[in-house]
DNA sequence: CGCGTTTACGTCGTTCGTAACGATA
DNA sequence: TATCGTTACGAACGACGTAAACGCG
């Protein structure tokens, strides 16, 4: 048994079972490939793939569980060689992450700046998507870290750290009916007007609905759309109510949309990031991780690299207070 | 990197830092396993083992993650080996057991006896020593299965299944005063003799002991030895009053010494098997465990393959009534 | 000078890529 | 006939073992 016949291996998993695909993505002939699936399979006395003529047709249970292990194998040679190189000293490699808009765009930016400033050698992948696209990066090992709000129960391979907590704003044209109100907005308020506002996750239930079903309201929403520069687009065209991220509140917006603070109307939500449990961290990528969750001190983040469970993570935090997050992007308080 | 290097590194650190022994152990030139040293860490770029002049001296910070590491992959490998093997259906390989005397004298005997009836192309290995010595075999992967009772705080890498419960016995020589007693012998009766029993493990405190201090007495222990059979023939010689392991009350001593049932007076003791966590078993590991611990129905077999945690399997026998071995090794009863 | 590691080098087995072939839909 | 996997073969590479050199105690 070879490393790289287990590399093999899970390219051509990872590529539908076509050996063809999976020696073009390897860099090498497919000849190759097929040889040392063939000797690999050999060795071990099993067909890892079930044959239909000529081409792979399906996996079979040992293969299935052989690649399992493969996983595990490649993730800890991965491992190995990210120590090293830590040990080494060398300030170069990658770091890719998986995110959503919000964070992409209103919050990750000053973040990267300071980062690449400190690992000008670390190049960068912003993978942009929804939840459950970014689980999907997650499964196929193509990110880092990922960095989302809620969903925890998509992302069981990664160990998740609370960053920061945000409330949502209210954005609407100037001259605005809900602009007239001197008191503070109630969702009775918000509730006669058409809304614009994220799409809700296809995975978790929408809190912002709950918010008004336990007021026995039901939101009138107009329009979703996933990112807040559509629904500022739309609101500036007199569409709705904007409900956005505090964060996405941008100051910038303030000459054509009134910001209004709707801390309150709906639960606070808290922004993670996470990162595969079974890898190992550079040094640049600890550095990020506190960049990002800026609250956590030395030691918690030396605590955190040993920890292995989700509990174990929680445990570190759960006294702890979070940043709030408002507009701008700005981090306004400490949260209770 | 290559499997082989991680192997060949093992070794190196496993056999004292000194290149020509493992290469001896691995059957190899030593050059050959010097060069693929020298590659692996060039090719990392981080020193493994610090050098004392040309001798190994010690192992480097980065090394000893690595080796950790290096260490997760092989067990993979062979896990992929033994389900290979299995799914191949080969019913051949090896079982290596560390246990202690009792079990292996009086309770294997039979157990293995059956297994080799049903696989007899599968190598028994045996191996004989104290919990410490057998926490050792599991540190060094010498061995599938450890069979003891108590010390489970020395046995973290494995998952232990509980087996069977047992009581002890006394014996001592025909025409001994504690024969004459017609009612049932109390811990007030013991503590007027010397008494020959088990060395006392290391780790863990006797319960022996401690059975006796709980009644305000001081036991006598006259003489100790690691095996019931010396300590039968110190019983035989006089010199004292034997308490040993019901299943070591042979039948086959009656014609020489007297069996003096000792339920109730000490704590009921529960043997357990146990097996490293993070290896697949083969088959014929899976039936050795049924047929040590009989009392394990197919789903509850089944059950044990996904746990993975030893709060998992003991939630599996919670509620379950272990089987109690009683003298000449036999089953006797349920326990409630 | 013995012990253990590294260097040098010739041999042999393996991997790789190209090219040709075979099978399937 | 297009797609995909296997077989065939020569070139390049890498691993291994022997022999010899080196450093240390």
């Amino acid at each position: 048994m070879k490393l790289q016949q287990l590399k093999y291996l899970l390219a051509i998993f990872e590529n539908g079972l076509n050996i063809t695909a999976a020696a073009e993505r390897l860099y090498t002939s497919q000849p190759g490939v097929s040889k040392q699936l063939k000797l690999l399979e050999e060795e071990l006395g099993v067909q890892i793939f079930t044959r239909k003529g000529k081409s792979l047709g399906g996996v079979t249970p040992a293969g299935e569980r052989i690649i399992e292990r493969a996983r595990v194998i490649m993730q800890e040679v991965d491992n190995i060689r990210s120590l090293a190189a830590d040990y080494y000293e060398q300030e170069d490699g990658s770091l890719s992450i998986g995110t959503t808009h919000t964070q992409a765009r209103y919050v990750l930016p000053e973040i990267i700046a300071e980062f690449r400033k400190r690992f000008p050698n670390v190049g960068l992948n912003l993978h942009q998507g929804t939840s459950e696209q970014i689980a999907d990066m997650v499964q196929g090992n193509k990110i880092d870290f990922a960095i989302a709000t809620g969903s925890q129960h998509l992302f069981s391979d990664l160990l998740l750290v609370p960053s920061y907590h945000w409330d949502r704003s209210i954005i609407v044209p100037h001259g605005h009916p809900l602009t007239g109100i001197d008191r503070k907005i109630t969702l009775h308020d918000l509730a006669d007007y058409p809304l614009v506002t994220y799409v809700f996750s296809f995975s978790g239930e929408s809190s912002l609905k709950r918010a008004f079903a336990d007021e026995g309201l039901e939101p009138n929403v107009g329009f979703t759309a996933r990112d807040a520069d559509v629904i500022k687009t739309y609101v500036r065209m007199g569409l709705g109510v904007g409900i956005v991220a505090s964060m996405a509140a941008d100051c910038a917006d303030k000459k054509d949309l009134q910001v209004i603070d709707a801390e309150g109307l709906f639960p606070r939500s808290t922004t993670w990031i996470g990162y595969r449990r079974d890898a190992v961290m550079r040094r640049y990528m600890l550095e990020f991780l506190q960049l990002f969750a800026p609250h956590m001190e030395d030691k918690q983040l030396d605590d955190l690299r040993r920890a292995s469970t989700q509990e174990a993570v929680d445990e570190l935090f759960h006294d702890r207070q979070l940043p709030l997050r408002g507009g701008c992007g700005d981090t306004v308080t400490a949260a209770a």
